[in-house]
DNA sequence: GCGACAG
DNA sequence: ATCTTGTCGC
């Protein structure tokens, strides 16, 4: 599989992306994922909480190993399937994806393609942003963007509702998970 | 002299 | 992301 077709994929499969306004006073869970590495072994955590007060409702970590290296812009590739394993049999109301959505060149990142796939609305989040891109907000530290079934402005109001110290509260107690802390605190 | 763009 | 040294930038 050569790069070329699976960025002619992510362009395809970015016109099946659904942009538009979700209702937040519908929206009671969100939800969070992140993956950290040792080698091809991949840790992700799965964190859930209560939405808007956001308070923690499961934690889940599990471990698998990824087949595919990191390479900016199809990112996607590697990290899709610790996710699905991760999220596989949850319930949540938005999910929040540690990479870009259509903060990406071809408009088409790892939080679209999971929000595709389990066709429910989901967000981008990212420390950094994808050369040339613009289709984000800053919200603190974080670079937000549509992932499916959302549109930007939803996003932003989501994300500013459970920032904490610039990131998304889950998200940042989903990165400690992965990275071996035994609870979101450490 | 080494310095790429999500993770 | 992870590793790891120096601390800063073309």
């Amino acid at each position: 599989m050569n790069l070329k077709k699976i960025a002619e994929i992510q362009r395809k499969l970015s016109r099946k992306i659904v942009e538009k306004p979700l209702d937040i006073s519908e929206v009671k869970r969100v939800a969070a994922v992140d993956v950290s590495y040792k080698g091809n072994q991949a840790r992700g955590a799965f964190v859930l909480c209560s939405f808007p007060s956001c308070q923690v409702l499961k934690t889940k970590v599990i471990e698998t190993e990824v087949n595919f290296p990191y390479i900016p812009t199809y990112f996607f590739l590697r990290e899709t399937r610790p996710i699905l394993l991760l999220i596989k049999g949850e319930e949540f109301d938005v999910l929040l994806v540690e990479g870009h959505g259509k903060a990406h060149p071809r408009g088409y990142g790892l939080a679209s393609h999971i929000g595709l796939l389990i066709n429910k609305p989901t967000i981008g989040v990212a420390k950094r942003p994808l050369h040339g891109t613009k289709d984000f907000v800053r919200v603190g530290k974080a670079y937000v963007s549509v992932g499916n079934l959302i549109d930007l402005d939803s996003a932003k109001k989501i994300v500013e509702i459970i920032n904490e110290n610039g990131y998304p509260k889950p998200l940042r107690i989903a990165d400690k998970l992965s990275k071996g802390a035994e609870n979101g605190r450490n």
